[in-house]
DNA sequence: GTTCTTCTACCGACCGGACGGTATAATCAA
DNA sequence: TTGATTATACCGTCCGGTCGGTAGAAGAAC
């Protein structure tokens, strides 16, 4: 069918644009590269992209709604898990713990929300607007339950709970960028896992 | 005179290049725009840097250089104001928050170590060495004074050291991206606050 | 059931300008 | 004079983007 195609060819050129900007970056991938390396032509690119900053909105969306997705239903799993918010906290981390193994194992893993921000003067206000609202769901749905756990565990320090929410965003790009400079093993379960021990220990446990 | 001239010509060339590529990245700043910026031109340009590249790996050198030179005086001074390695610690990471205020009153803070990973496909090993051998020390000053706080102070829970070190860096990188993606006062601040905060429950205080 | 039209999907030659880089002359202090 | 430094003009390549066109499926009309 025409449509399957279609959709498919433009997914083919986002996986290979995802793939090459996450290595050099968005302004170094050419769309010459880009189409080369699915084999197909600019004509092609220009139909399904009018510009190449669509293309990276484009990109950016896919990413974000993924990422929401991943963050929801994390979470449900975590609820399903426990009716304890700091217990559900403390799955929901480990549940990240997993995938960050995962990101370990991978060569050179990235996060198109670091890459953009890092190259942000190419980018429109929308593409921003993305980003930013990506980073405050997250706020938004683990600020929310660190709230429910204080109530019931009191922390041990006087402590923002929603930098403490923000931390783990934090600690997650932190960790992209670390393993791409240093070559070692487990760096983002290292860094996760201490984030974990931080939250048991303000929250005593 | 003339090596005076040169050398602040070299290092006019070397910060308007910082600047911009903080903003937009390496590969979408020219040198066509850098040399705008201070008002000269290509041949300069090319007398002081044989390449763009050679440009880069000037910028991380300059960067590494005043990198090591903050980790060693912060240090420094913290060991002169307390003889306890864990107060040294602690000490130490509130210089950082210090500096971590400073960041968070500019508009877009930027670390040359990050912009150059999300862009690793275009630099060489040697810059790539660099970045990485500038992490390195930031753990092995860090992980040796948290090896000597543990011995007085055992820590509450088993904590692997050198990753705990390794969480400044981190944690500090991690602000970077979200500093720079959400619009919010205080991030470096915060989240540096944390980490300090964990330090303490850790090790106990 | 064959003609005409329309639509999606794709192709590839081409454009002007910007890119990194070079060649070489001019300037100037010592 | 010499060597460090700056200016100007230029080169070939690659860039993002345009454009005219093609193939083929799906209707619609008769």
């Amino acid at each position: 069918m025409a449509t399957k195609t279609g959709a498919s060819t433009r997914a083919r050129l986002l996986d290979a644009a995802e793939e090459m900007i996450n290595r050099q970056g968005f302004a170094a991938t050419s769309i010459d590269q880009i189409i080369d390396k699915v084999g197909m032509t600019k004509g092609t690119f220009f139909y399904h992209f009018k510009t190449k900053n669509e293309l990276a909105r484009a990109l950016i969306e896919r990413f974000a709604a993924a990422d929401q997705q991943f963050l929801r239903s994390s979470m449900e799993r975590a609820e399903k898990l426990s009716d304890d918010p700091l217990q559900q906290v403390l799955i929901f981390v480990g549940l990240l713990i997993e995938v960050g193994e995962q990101l370990d194992a991978n060569p050179q893993p990235g996060c198109l929300f670091a890459t953009y921000c890092y190259e942000r003067g190419l980018f429109d206000e929308e593409t921003h607007r993305v980003i930013a609202d990506a980073m405050m769901s997250w706020r938004r749905v683990l600020g929310g339950k660190l709230r429910a756990a204080a109530e019931q565990h009191p922390p041990k320090t006087e402590a923002d709970l929603d930098s403490l929410a923000d931390m783990l965003t934090v600690v997650f790009e932190g960790a992209f960028v670390m393993s791409r400079s240093i070559s070692g093993p487990g760096v983002f379960a290292a860094q996760l896992r201490h984030y974990r021990a931080y939250l048991q220990l303000l929250f005593g446990g």
